[in-house]
DNA sequence: CCTGCTATTTATAAGGC
DNA sequence: TGCCTTATAAATAGCAG
């Protein structure tokens, strides 16, 4: 939509990509804005160019106020889909969440503020018990996921095994069969898995590998 | 741009209201990408309907690093804005919160899935080390509070002790002119700090406690 | 770098399936 | 909800100042 049909790709002159940058990114916003009033939905944009500036759109107005909704966002959707049974044990509580956003944002006021530092103190000692509760959390959910791991590398080593016993079962019945006079040449030459191999004992070894 | 022009406000009808939805949030994250295209620009877009849905484009394809470049510019941002001392050191990193949330996001996610368990694995260890890396910073935040109001109470137990040494020094140009025979009882009386105590001794430790 | 201007391209409202 | 089509409103590329 212009003179010329743009390419979907970098604009290689550094002027008219400047230009073209603020003038798309002054319209992303109002589409974003004009969105958001029209239906009634929570939008937030975050742009910023590589030379370090910044530019955001909330439609709440505050960009914090509108995360918070997020966090519930991600809270109900947490809740929804939980109902599995160990799982839930391993929850991480998302709801602890909020109240850490709420609390830091307090605290950094309060900081930076000039007054009531007493109750910055109480504000820190709360966000670092529920850090370190959550951390626990954390730290529980990790451990059933290395636990998980762990069980999943062993069914897979017990298939593993299972599959060399089956392999040496049949390389024992060729055996057999070459005791028995057949051509163990040509056997060799066009069994599916040996072809580089000299013997049944090296072939199950390089399964191992 | 349609047949009509649309007056800026809520579209009353239901279903024209979630089809103009539905278009425009595609027209608005295609409009992120093109920008974040031809002009070089990291862009995140978070949408999410009074329904409970959530739609969200992000220039980097991943959130997390998306939120971490901009973690890194409100870094940039705050230095670039320091001027304050102390406060910059003790500085709680707001930024990764938003990161937190994703990733627990993308844990919670995988977790609850069948498949990639080491991906999850990875995704839990980053988040500990997120966990604790923040935890060091409360805790930094912690110890400053602390000292800081150690050092109030000194400074507060110092203007007392002026303020003794001061009144000290009225009492006992007092005493002086006791000795000299003025009126020790009236005196006593009318002073401003004595009316229930007997000697100038008293009344400096009353201050006391 | 911004502001304005216009020729063009895009986005999309309305309507139907 | 998703996808068409079409008429029309908007956005914007290139250029001038």
């Amino acid at each position: 939509m212009g003179r010329k049909k743009l390419e979907m790709k970098l604009i290689e002159d550094k002027s008219s990509r400047q230009v073209t940058f603020s003038k798309r990114r002054n319209g992303l916003i109002k589409k974003a804005r004009e969105l958001s009033v029209l239906c009634d939905v929570q939008i937030g944009v975050i742009v910023f160019s590589n030379s370090g500036k910044l530019y955001e759109f909330c439609s709440t107005g505050s960009f914090a106020k509108f995360l918070k909704d997020y966090q519930r966002h991600l809270e109900l959707e947490a809740t929804s889909m939980e109902g599995a049974k160990h799982k839930k044990m391993y929850q991480v509580d998302y709801s602890s969440f909020k109240s850490y956003a709420e609390l830091l944002k307090v605290v950094e006021t309060q900081l930076e503020g000039p007054n009531s530092k007493q109750l910055s103190l109480v504000d820190i000692l709360e966000l670092e018990n529920q850090f370190t509760a959550t951390l626990t959390q954390v730290r529980a959910k990790k451990r059933f996921l290395q636990t998980e791991l762990m069980l999943d590398f062993l069914k897979a080593l017990k298939k593993k095994e299972i599959m060399l016993k089956e392999e040496n079962a049949l390389l024992e019945r060729e055996v057999e069969e070459m005791k028995n006079g057949v051509d163990m040449e040509r056997r060799l030459r066009n069994h599916p898995y040996l072809h580089l191999v000299n013997s049944p004992r090296q072939a199950t070894l390089s399964l191992l590998h």
